[in-house]
RNA sequence: GGAGAUGUACCGCAGUGGUCUAACGGGGCUGACUCGAAAUCAGCUUAGGUGUAAGCCUACGUGGGUUCAAAUCCCACCAUCUCCGCCA
């Protein structure tokens, strides 16, 4: 969330950032909330220092009638605070669920537009595979060579779900270990983290576990969730803790099974391995000083570029709007690889995704530093894909394939594969 | 899953109803002594909220309860350790 103390000192702004977000949260009634509760809290506050003196009145010898008469005033204090203890945490929760729903400030340069359609395509590296045959797509790709079912997949798990065969699972892991090696060489400590979560991490990074919009699968009655990205681990490792100003930054890189419920998405861009409910991801995150983190965040985008540039697949690079932020996001970069079974002619998908969310997790999860004079401030966090496995497949699958219906390894991987093309059995 | 023990500030640990404003020790910081260091001595050293400020309020694993008053008593839960069972 952002800072409270916001809401009064930079209303405006607030209020044309959610605008600009696309967003509807009732700004003034957050407000109106916030004065509710400062003015409950110094009621509570002041009957529990009547109460703690008229306790320490009766500390030592008292004659009887004034013994009464404490007692009396205490018992009447106590039903006082109780009372007016309830009336604040009601309060309270509503003005913290509002606060929440604040989106963060967008970074000024970040485009300003409603939907994914205003996002500005910032660069392009290569050109759209061209084919002297009608590509197919990876679906297809994956049948011809026995490397992916989905049909059992549906059978046994249900649909967007897929079992990974033969050479995809070499491809698989090749991705993982290419896509860390290189993100360890700039300095990251490798993890595998927990597949699992519990929702106050889950709310604290800013997913909402619960209701018809989530797209998070629930573990029901035990607090926890499935993760939807290593993010949330990542980034839930630090809760709680304050920071040495030199120990920063910290830089997290972790392997993850990814659940989302992906409710209602379906059609011709959904379609195969591009929207599925389990996949794997390599996540990069990292823990910095406010004033570094829009250099962190370009250099987040600098090795997702190393991993994709790496595999010679074309790619263009999106300037996420303000409308299709997300939250807890002060900027988004995104690469969108070319996919030339995607649409009619083939068309760009999303392989990678990099946010700056300033100290908007931070302050939910309680994340700080302690700067030179002894003063503490909220961290900047920031994730990144390093490689969403089952969509870089589909570039990878899609763009390598040959007129005979082979797929060539991209250089890249081929030690980390063993083989240097996938061929018909 | 069963039995037992433990959970207190950066670390260790004391505290079984009211000066707990959380002792004591370690560590850390500052200063004195010293050419400098060690040793020694003195002082400081949890976080959050609220208030112009003095101050006040909150937090002793978490959540409830009892009481005029809870680190302390009661209930539930969580975590850790030891032993047993099961298990990749």
């Amino acid at each position: 969330m952002i800072d409270s103390k916001d809401l009064t000192n930079r209303y405006e702004e607030i209020k044309r950032n959610i605008v600009n977000r696309n967003m509807k949260v009732n700004l003034d009634e957050i407000i109106n909330l916030q004065s509710k509760r400062l003015e409950l809290l110094h009621a509570v506050e002041d009957l529990r220092t009547q109460r703690n003196q008229n306790a320490l009145k009766m500390k030592g010898k008292l004659d009887n009638t004034e013994r009464e008469k404490l007692l009396a005033l205490g018992r009447e204090l106590k039903d006082k605070i109780s009372e007016n203890e309830e009336l604040l945490s009601n309060v309270e929760k509503q003005y913290i669920s509002g606060l929440r729903q604040i989106p963060n400030y967008a970074h000024k340069d970040a485009p300003v537009g409603k939907e994914d359609k205003d996002n500005t395509a910032v660069k392009y590296v290569g050109k759209p595979t061209a084919f002297s045959f009608k590509p197919k797509d990876h679906i297809q790709l994956g049948e011809e060579l026995d490397i992916m079912d989905f049909d059992t997949a549906t059978k046994v798990s249900g649909p967007k779900f897929y079992y990974l065969k033969n050479e995809a699972v070499l491809l698989q892991m090749a991705l993982e270990r290419y896509a860390l090696d290189i993100v360890m060489k700039h300095g990251f400590t490798p993890m595998i983290t927990p597949d699992v979560a519990k929702e106050e991490i889950l709310e604290g990074i800013g997913f909402n576990p619960r209701g018809e919009e989530s797209n998070i699968y629930t573990l029901e009655g035990t607090g926890t969730a499935l993760v939807g990205t290593a993010e949330i681990t990542l980034g839930g490792y630090f809760s709680g803790k304050v920071f040495n100003k030199e120990e920063l930054p910290v830089k997290l890189t972790g392997l993850s099974h990814c659940f989302r419920r992906e409710a209602g998405a379906a059609g011709q861009y959904s379609k195969g391995l591009y929207r599925v409910h389990q996949f794997s991801k390599l996540e990069m995150f990292i823990f910095c000083l406010p004033e570094e983190s829009d250099s962190y965040h370009e250099k987040l985008l600098s090795i997702e570029e190393e991993i994709f540039g790496g595999l010679d697949l074309p790619y263009r690079v999106v300037d996420t709007c303000t409308g299709d932020l997300g939250a807890p996001a002060y900027r988004k970069y995104d690469i969108e690889a070319w996919m030339p079974g995607r649409g009619e002619n083939g068309d760009y998908g999303e392989v990678t995704s990099t946010s700056n969310c300033t100290d908007y997790q931070a302050r939910n999860l309680n994340i700080k530093f302690k700067d030179s004079d002894g003063k503490t401030q909220y961290v900047h966090m920031l994730n990144g894909t390093a490689v969403a496995v089952s969509r870089a497949m589909v570039a990878v699958l899609e763009n390598n394939q040959t007129a005979d219906g082979k797929v060539i390894i991209p250089k890249a991987l081929v030690p980390y594969m063993g083989i240097k093309e996938i061929k018909k059995k």
